[in-house]
DNA sequence: CTTTTATCGTTGCAATTGCAACGAAAGTCA
DNA sequence: TGACTTTCGTTGCAATTGCAACGATAAAAG
C-alpha cells in the first residue's frame, strides 16, 4: 500500500479519536451548562463521589489525568467550594481531598444527565453488543500493554468494571 | 443510582477517551520520532496523500480538525517543504495545497509504521470482531446524530471506508 | 451597477495543556 | 545520626488550543 491508498477514515486510531472526541465534547456540553465544570473537574468530582480523603496522586492514577491537571482541577473545585482540601495527618506531603456537601449536590445534579447521555449513546446496542464492544476494547488495551513504547494504563482502568466480577472480594 | 455507586471506569465516554488517548499518544510517538510531525500535521499529510489541490476548508471537513489547526499545520508543513501552497486560480479566497515530493517521501516512510501499529493494535481481533466493532462505533455515531446538542460529524467520517461499498459509484 | 450576505484562510488572544523542575517531606541505608 | 533517594503536590514556562474577529474575496439580492 502506498500513500495514495491509505485511508484515514478507516484507520482505527483515527476512528477511535473521532468517536471519542465527539462523545466527550457532546457530554461536556451537558455538564458545562449545568455546573460550569470542565472534563478534568468532572472526572475528579466523580472519583470523589466514591472515595473519601484521597490524594492528588490517587486521583491521577484513577481518572487518567496528568497530575498537574488534577492539581489545578482540585484547586478550582476547592475555590468553588465543591471539595475540601486538608493536609494529611500522618504524611505532610499528601493532601486529603474530599467532596463537600455542595460538591455532592452538584454531582447528584449532573449524574442523571450523564447517565441519560450514555443511555442514549448506547440505545442502539444490545446487551450482547455492548459486552462484545467492551471485550474488544480490552483486547486493544492488551495489545498496547505488550508494546514497548506504549504508556501503561492507569490502575483503575485495568480492572474492568462493566463486567460483573466473577470472583467476589 | 446515587453519587457513591457511579463508576467512571465503566462509563462509556470515559472508556472511549482512555482508549483513544492511549492509542493516539502511542502512535504519535512513532511518527514524531521519525518525522517530527504532530497529530494535526500527520492527518493533513495523510489526506493530501489521496487528494491533490485541496483547500484548508476541505481538509478541515475531512480530518476532524478545527480549521485554525489545519491552517497552522499547513503553514508548518509548508515551511518544512512537505507541502506546496498556492493561491487558487479561479477563487482568490482559496488556497491549493498539495503534497511535495519531499512530503510524499516522508509520508511513505511513516505509513508502514502506522500500519504496523494498527496491525499490532488489532492483532488480537478476528475479522468478524473488527467488523462488529466498527458497526457498533457507527451505531454510537448514529445515536449522536439524533442528539440535538451533539456536533455533526465531518463529511468524510459519514462514509465508512472499512466496509466495502455495496453500491458502487 | 450597488449593497448586502456568505465564505475563505489567517491571526490575536486568552485559556489550557504537558513537561520539567522545584521545595517539602518521608523513606532508605550505612 | 546524616547523606541519598524517592515521593508528594505545586508551579513556571513554553507550546498548543479553541474561539472569535478580521480583511479579502465571491456570491446573492435589489
Amino acid at each position: 500500500m502506498n500513500s495514495t491508498t491509505f485511508q484515514l477514515s478507516s484507520f482505527m486510531p483515527y476512528r477511535l479519536a473521532v468517536l471519542s472526541e465527539r462523545t466527550s465534547r457532546s457530554l461536556s456540553v451537558v455538564y458545562e451548562k449545568i455546573s460550569g465544570l470542565n472534563v478534568a473537574e468532572w472526572r475528579v468530582l466523580v472519583h470523589l463521589g466514591r472515595s473519601d480523603r484521597v490524594s492528588v496522586r490517587e486521583i491521577h492514577n484513577c481518572v487518567n489525568l496528568e497530575k498537574s491537571r488534577v492539581s489545578r482541577a482540585v484547586k478550582k473545585l476547592d475555590a468553588s467550594g465543591l471539595v475540601e482540601k486538608l493536609p494529611a495527618e500522618d504524611d505532610a506531603r499528601l493532601v486529603e481531598i474530599s467532596l463537600s456537601d455542595n460538591g455532592r449536590a452538584v454531582l447528584s445534579e449532573i449524574l442523571p444527565h450523564a447517565m441519560l447521555f450514555e443511555q442514549n449513546l448506547l440505545s442502539n446496542l444490545t446487551q450482547q453488543e455492548l459486552q462484545t464492544f467492551c471485550d474488544i476494547m480490552e483486547k486493544m488495551h492488551a495489545a498496547m500493554d505488550k508494546m514497548p513504547n506504549a504508556r501503561p494504563r492507569s490502575q483503575k482502568d485495568l480492572q474492568p468494571a462493566s463486567t460483573p466480577a466473577t470472583t467476589p472480594q
